[in-house]
DNA sequence: CACATATATCAATGATTCTTGATCAATAAA
DNA sequence: TTTATTGATCAAGAATCATTGATATATGTG
């Protein structure tokens, strides 16, 4: 589960590089952070724009925020959710990650 | 399934991104990236490593492969696995369109 | 050819995830 | 205080995924 997002502290963690990999890893979430960056916005206009049950939507919102891939707000009976920056610097950091140190291995010679 | 990696042609496919996402959501398959990174390896020098079981690590390798993410060489009886450069790429343009337009969304008046 | 080795695939099982509909909690308005 | 609205949570079922052990498919060697 997610706990904080600092940078750094990722790479040499699998589960929590998985968690945060996971989050991203279904259409409807995906769909949900294409919505988000383009500003705050609230459940009941998610609803509308994606065509998703208000439940099914409700869900996926609480992947990805316990992922830590956004934050949520309250507003009077409004929840507001919007992308977290700091987990988009550490998606950075992870993809960066996989590029590191492409030293050669020896040769020849198996097992 | 994983068809084709090719620049441009994610960002507006969901079902694609998230299979990318998916392939790297599961601690095994980083550890195996992590591996691969440092470059080509064989599947038996992965099995010393990462102390996975043959079948559960070709199982992975598989998922790796169908999503693009490494590329595979056989070379007598070895199969030699790396990291699909191509697939990094279109890794980063992934997050990179997670922060695109962040322009305001209308301040006030929900749905 | 017979045998060994490296790895893929298959089948069964268990675990996790997603969807749906129902209910609950909080807030606001009449 | 009753009622409406927004959204979270829960329970059940379906779908997907991961693990394991067994078997199959190369390929190479004697």
């Amino acid at each position: 589960m997610y706990i904080f997002v600092m940078k750094g502290i990722t790479v040499r963690h699998p589960a929590r590089a998985a968690e945060l990999f996971h989050a991203l890893a279904d259409p409807t979430r995906l769909e949900i952070l294409d919505e988000l960056k383009e500003g705050e916005c609230c459940v009941c206009e998610l609803t509308d724009r994606l065509q998703a049950g208000q439940s099914r939507l409700s869900f996926h919102l609480k992947v990805l925020k316990d992922a830590g891939m956004i934050v949520d707000r309250r507003e009077g009976r409004w929840m507001y959710y919007s992308v977290n920056a700091a987990a988009l610097a550490e998606l950075d950091e992870l993809v960066e990650s996989f590029k590191q140190t492409k030293r050669a291995r020896r040769a020849s010679g198996c097992c």
